[in-house]
DNA sequence: ATTATCTATAGATCTATAGATAATGC
DNA sequence: ATTATCTATAGATCTATAGATAATGC
């Protein structure tokens, strides 16, 4: 039943990308590490020679949720030179992300599960959010390097907070009003 | 062991305020109905003759405390007539308020996990949060009603981001600059 | 010989129920 | 007689480990 280097290394990779979509959908909690790996198209027993334990596995999914989102981000900016910020906002207050959790932002769909768990976990996300707190201050009008810093920070808090609220109430007008609403005042900013 | 009908229903009352307290501390699933009795200092099976389910109590104790929250909010408005906004803010955006989830706001410790509940869950969440907009856009300045509420619903996600945020970080230096950076973005309003 | 994966299971925990108990309220 | 609570447990699920298996890589 053993494989290769590569192929272990492949699999480890393929454990992970399950995860990532797997916590983000149903909560660090609400998944097992049995379906994780079944999803991975492995057995349960693998499980323990790939990783120490199930938050670490928690801790490098996250890592790995945030780092692409950081690349999705920056590609998004690169694509749209005109008004990169606009961008950002359309498409992360967009129906389609609050629809569909398990591809999305790790901060909107984790950020409580992450609040409740160990240090290594919650410096995984304060790492994993520096680098998108940057990409909104570099796109974000201000008038110094601080107010754009400060408008970034408070920015990100909005996207978050109008995502997981727009899903707390999902099935209520209050929900598509919940991503106008921040999509609106966030974007007044640029109007200024 | 029977006791009155009166006592019966002050343990229910106690079940409730307990499981408020330790869902917002834990999450839904962090925390077991055996848990929440003990809390309540009563056993676990007879949790079954207050409750249909787990999930009906997490329904109700999740209505009281967002009522709990409403209430508090109105009080806080009617001591400050001055500015009922930044009294707000300055309230919700404390470190006191990020490092006691138990005591806290439900949308802000529970956001994630209503997300993944059923629809008599979240349709109590959108209840609960109707209220708390409609306080925000009685205290927010603004130009037309229109204007209020939808700054009113912007800024509702920006609490409860900046909150979930800082405590998803909570430890690094992110946690005070997430609090600080949303007070001042919304507080800016004020200063319009 | 080493090791990635598998099967099987230990031990803990969780929701929910069954049946007994004892105090209330007709 | 009714019923609020208790003890005890069924049945499911979850993390983690033990030991077997079989293919890789020295």
């Amino acid at each position: 039943m053993r494989v290769s280097r590569e192929k272990a290394a492949e699999h480890r990779d393929r454990i992970i990308d399950a995860a990532g979509a797997l916590f983000r959908a149903k909560g660090f909690g609400g998944i097992g590490v049995a379906d994780i790996m079944k999803a991975a198209d492995l057995t349960h027993g693998g499980f323990y020679g790939h990783f120490a334990s199930k938050e670490d596995l928690v801790a490098q999914s996250s890592r790995r949720s945030m780092a692409r989102a950081a690349a999705n981000w920056t590609k998004l900016v690169e694509t749209a030179p005109d008004n990169p910020y606009a961008a950002l906002l359309a498409h992360y207050l967009s129906p389609k992300h609050r629809d569909d959790p398990g591809k999305g932002c790790a901060f909107a769909a984790l950020g409580n599960d992450a609040a409740r768990s160990g240090k290594i976990v919650r410096k995984a996300f304060a790492e994993g959010l520096a680098p998108l707190i940057d990409i909104l201050a570099q796109s974000i009008p201000g008038k110094s390097k601080a107010a754009r810093r400060r408008k970034a920070v408070a920015a990100m808090a909005t996207l978050v907070g109008a995502l997981t609220l727009a899903r707390a109430v999902e099935g209520t007008p209050l929900s598509d009003e919940m991503l106008e609403a921040a999509h609106h005042e966030l974007a007044a900013a640029v109007r200024l």
